[in-house]
DNA sequence: CTCTTTTTTTGATATTTATCAATTATATTC
DNA sequence: GAATATAATTGATAAATATCAAAAAAAGAG
């Protein structure tokens, strides 16, 4: 974990930087506007980095931990959106519309977080295209997974949904390791089912072979079984 | 209508850039660049403009008559994302990822569309940050209210997510007018239903009094509550 | 380690929504 | 304008999914 107090620069300030593959694309001085507009801060699982309907001032990449961004929908019920990994640059629908938060973004276990103004993030987007670009590409393929899950919710059966969310666990956020930290009220949210209909579902797949549950830990036993019921679902 | 011949350029060539207020954000020379790099095409109603999974190769921009944007899901089912009037810039979310479309533009009426080569379109945004960042914000926008839709459909029932279709398409598509050229199949894609059921939701509208429906147009008769069933839905 | 709180699980039941089949109305074509 | 195709409608029924209530298990706090 980050060592720093909460709201002071990092002390390695180009650290999240050199990680993050967009990052390469910018100048030394780019760089440099950049790591003067930026703060780290840590939170604890379950806490709230970003929420919905706040002011959107600074941009937010994880350099440690796990987030879920969600939307905050009707009757309290929550949508998850995507996870995000370290590395991965959070700023969402807002940055260019009205600097507002449009979704929300809790840590999944305990994160590092970097926060970058977001009026410097702009000003570098602004005077560097191939920046610009690689920024838009990375943001449109968040919303184009989007609208995939969005026809997979509205036209397939929770078991297809289900399927399908696992295999994005699996291979999108977990990248084929075990699916941890995420409760069952989690994959309901992620499925837009009732946490009772996710635990019945899981339970049929683990039944038939498909998955396995270990200590809340999900690990896929027949991948292709489980693409053929996402397939189909 | 347009009167060319499909596939020819524009006689009266920046018809369309004068009446969309993204383009007044151009210098005379850029709107040159982009006047070289498009044609015109008139299009049935009930013709696909751009299918899914096809080559994008232009930036559309229908100049008359109004079209519906859509994700081809699965087992033949589509979702309609949104209605697009003239002067709307349609790009999608491919533009900057793999120059495929990701969704299919289909005419609901006879129209008339404006073609524009997509790499003269990036050569613009490049070059003008202004310009680039309306076109953000724009773009923000609709993936907003996809977002928006997407809790709406995942979380509310039949009638919350019919009354929030109808208020969609009286304020942001006919504009307060009547709601017309929209079938009962396209209002059940709209909302994610089938189109039995989106029939009976309007029945129910209909015999209490918050629609009339005449020659298949749909006026609303009670805004305030159409409101209030989309909101409780 | 014990107490307390939260999460998970299950069963029974109710509600919502889709499916299927048949009919009627509306639009399109020759 | 008759013939044909397409869209709208309806009723009956089945399937999918949510709700509610209660119990069991797991996690967190002192």
């Amino acid at each position: 974990m980050t060592e720093f107090i909460n709201g002071f620069k990092c002390l390695d300030c180009k650290h999240c930087f050199r990680k993050s593959p967009l990052f390469n694309l910018l100048t030394t001085s780019e760089l440099d506007t950049l790591n003067e507009a930026r703060l780290e801060v840590s939170f604890k699982k379950g806490e709230i980095i970003y929420k919905q309907g706040t002011p959107l001032t600074h941009i937010v990449i994880l350099n440690d931990g796990l987030g879920k961004i969600y939307l905050e929908g009707v009757k309290g019920r929550n949508l998850i959106l995507s996870y995000t990994r370290t590395y991965e640059l959070n700023g969402g629908v807002g940055v260019f519309i009205d600097q507002r938060h449009h979704s929300s973004l809790m840590a999944v276990t305990d994160c590092g977080a970097c926060f970058i103004d977001v009026n410097a993030f702009k000003g570098v987007l602004r005077s560097n295209s191939v920046f610009m670009e690689s920024y838009l590409k990375n943001y449109s393929e968040r919303v184009l997974h989007s609208y995939q899950q969005f026809a997979v919710l509205t036209q397939k059966n929770m078991e297809g949904r289900m399927a399908e969310s696992i295999l994005y666990l699996n291979n999108q956020v977990f990248r084929n390791g075990v699916i941890s930290n995420v409760t069952k009220q989690d994959l309901a949210e992620l499925t837009a089912m009732t946490k009772e209909s996710a635990i019945r579902v899981l339970k049929d797949f683990k039944e038939d072979g498909l998955i396995e549950i270990i200590d809340q830990k999900i690990s896929i036993l027949d991948q292709k079984a489980l693409e053929q019921v996402a397939l189909h679902g």
